[in-house]
DNA sequence: TGTTATTAAATCGTACACGATTAAATCGTT
DNA sequence: AACGATTTAATCGTGTACGATTTAATAACA
């Protein structure tokens, strides 16, 4: 019996190769969405974490910092930054809470609120670079949605 | 009729939304399993990134810079620093390749071999944490390399 | 044979992403 | 009212990601 096949390891390693398998395509595909963004935004001066933090305004605009993480499922740490980089652009404005000085208020500025007539053709644009159907797409979301807590 | 509803803009502005919702999901998914991961990989003393690059060298050990990155679909601006750390870690070595003076050549030290044997329990540490069937998991991976090219 | 073109990595600047810590404001309980 | 616990953002340090540029080596060809 040789050494490759010794039955103690042969089994996770197999289990390393399916674990890359999936995790590779999870990570890759990421990685290659936001590629594919790329160029898409740049006419509109957005990176793609800030594209969908402006989504998440355009649906609601004045919202917490916190609000602003839960739906986006980041920490401050990252938020922060990303939000001063876009009221550097004067697209939103940060303002403190009166009632709660704690916590901190993006709102959309009329240039924020503006943008979003430009972003109107980015959906259509990044779907045709994708290869999905329309009818596959809710599927594929309500998997990735589960996959992790 | 309201501006809410004007016939020009209800469209896209519905396309903005499933546009957010596919890639929300994928943007979240991926963050959220490196989260998982990281706590396994503590152990090991790897991050996420460099998990991945371990498991294409435990697979064929020596790999240019090149053939990795193509493997990872990573850039040498990106691979380049995170090798230096593996190195740094005495996990792989990085020499020049002899044939080709451009190339650079990375190797799995004695350590970086051995590392192997601690990783054997990460996946199905990691498979616990997901929430998908072991059935399941072939044709997510298969859509998500589908997803974008 | 000498250029010129191409290739492979590294370097640089910008922007995430996150855990840990910090700072400030509010809440709860006495 | 007082003071310890909790909440909310910000800050800090480390490590990705990537486009653009640079550097060095090899290939191509006039």
């Amino acid at each position: 019996m040789s050494a490759k096949t010794e039955k103690t390891s042969s089994e996770p390693v197999e289990a390393l190769r399916l674990d890359r398998q999936l995790c590779f395509a999870l990570y890759g595909a990421a990685n290659r969405v936001t590629r594919l963004y790329r160029p898409l935004l740049e006419a509109l001066g957005l990176t793609y974490p800030q594209y969908l933090a402006m989504l998440v305004l355009w649906e609601a605009s004045p919202r917490t910092v916190g609000a602003l993480g839960e739906a986006l499922d980041l920490e401050s740490s990252t938020l922060t930054p990303l939000l001063k980089r876009l009221e550097t652009q004067g697209l939103v404005a940060r303002t403190r809470d009166p009632e709660d000085e704690r916590r901190v208020v993006v709102t959309l500025t009329e240039a924020g609120a503006a943008l979003r007539d430009k972003a109107r053709a980015v959906p259509e644009q990044l779907f045709c670079k994708l290869n999905i159907q329309l009818d596959e797409l809710g599927d594929l979301r309500e998997r990735l949605k589960a996959l992790a807590v």
